[in-house]
DNA sequence: CACTTTGGTTACCGTCGGTTACCAAACTTG
DNA sequence: CAAGTTTGGTAACCGACGGTAACCAAAGTG
């Protein structure tokens, strides 16, 4: 192998490519719905037949698995980024990262997410994806334990129950939120963040 | 037309059958997931061609649909029972109505209606569908409106916004759900419903 | 320079939603 | 009751699409 510093070695070509594959779908999957996709159609934006793709995915169903993980990922980066803003209590911090939460699954290329993935992988239920629940799941809980410890949310709250139902308000917003309405994202953000916390504050 | 009283008309004939498909669907749908039941199975186990469907709905989204209409209906017909129960305040009547509506919506048979048919219906959005949906969410914004009014409920809250919050914790249940799981629907409806009303008692 | 590996193509298959042509039995009507 | 006509079904087929098999050219390798 000659490894000339700067040159990509074959794994990153293949893994380049990968993420070029599902970068397009994503984006056509997002704008059309999965079931209206064809695999050819994506083939033909990359300029090959689909019979190629299935040198980097096994299945239509794993290309959308792939997708669903580049996407809860940036939606994790999210969350722990805004974790980690400066604030007073850990009822503060949470205010901040479940409105951030929000604000990231409406974006556009982020509301599919809930309306066509998550239905489809019950049964397979691959390990990447429960994975990526686990994390986002496991980062409110602490936030929310962190609340009890601080004295700003209240002593009695169980987490994981509470966990569900504040995350269960959140993602129900990914489920009914169209761009086309008045309000801007940051603005329900906001309201429905403050009204799912507010039982939940000391 | 004889019409000799308890002979089925030829229009109910026709509305039976279609009721009886509908119900086969259904449970074939539930069951074993709408992607993976050709509508040769459906036909099959009615004993009949698959051609023979098409003169009862006109697609296989159609069937979808009204299978969701049915499962709406039953959804709406148990809320509105639980409505009619006697209860000193507006706020105990709505705890008993989403507790209602969380162990219906835990069913076996109604499961797949959040899992399977929603994602499916955004495009179309036929008009049955979004009616049972603005049934149910005029029940609730009703029963808010009453706490407020009787003083049960925080008199600052916004029925369309809490409505939203409310039916989004409890609706995620739908979706986490699973019977294989140690606790009973009636336990876990009790405590989400408990945890997600809280913000809003007066 | 043989020879293997990689990444692609063309051609094809099976499944499935949906349609068309047709047919038999049940109504309707003069 | 005989002659249309409507109804509800069948058999055969079509086109789209996910996925596969056979093959091939170019790059990598000893």
């Amino acid at each position: 192998m000659k490894a000339i510093s700067g040159f990509p070695t074959k794994q990153e070509m293949r893994d380049h490519k990968r993420r070029e594959i599902v970068r397009c779908a994503s984006e056509k999957f997002g704008t059309e719905g999965y079931e209206n996709v064809p695999l050819d159609a994506i083939a033909a934006e990359l300029g090959v037949t689909k019979a190629a793709l299935y040198n980097y995915v096994s299945s239509k169903n794993d290309l959308l698995m792939q997708c669903y993980e580049v996407g809860m990922d940036r939606l994790i980066a999210s969350v722990e980024q805004a974790m980690d803003m400066p604030s007073d209590t850990a009822a503060e911090r949470l205010r901040i990262a479940l409105e951030t939460y929000v604000v990231t699954m409406t974006r556009k290329d982020m509301q599919y997410l809930w309306n066509d993935i998550r239905p489809l992988l019950a049964p397979g239920d691959k390990r990447s994806v429960q994975t990526s629940r686990d994390k986002i799941d496991s980062l409110f809980r602490a936030m929310l334990q962190d609340g009890i410890d601080d004295g700003s949310l209240r002593a009695d709250l169980e987490p994981k129950l509470a966990s569900l139902v504040i995350l269960g308000a959140v993602n129900w917003v990914g489920i009914w939120f169209r761009a086309s309405g008045s309000k801007k994202p940051q603005e329900i953000a906001r309201a429905v963040v403050s009204d799912a916390m507010r039982g939940y504050l000391a």
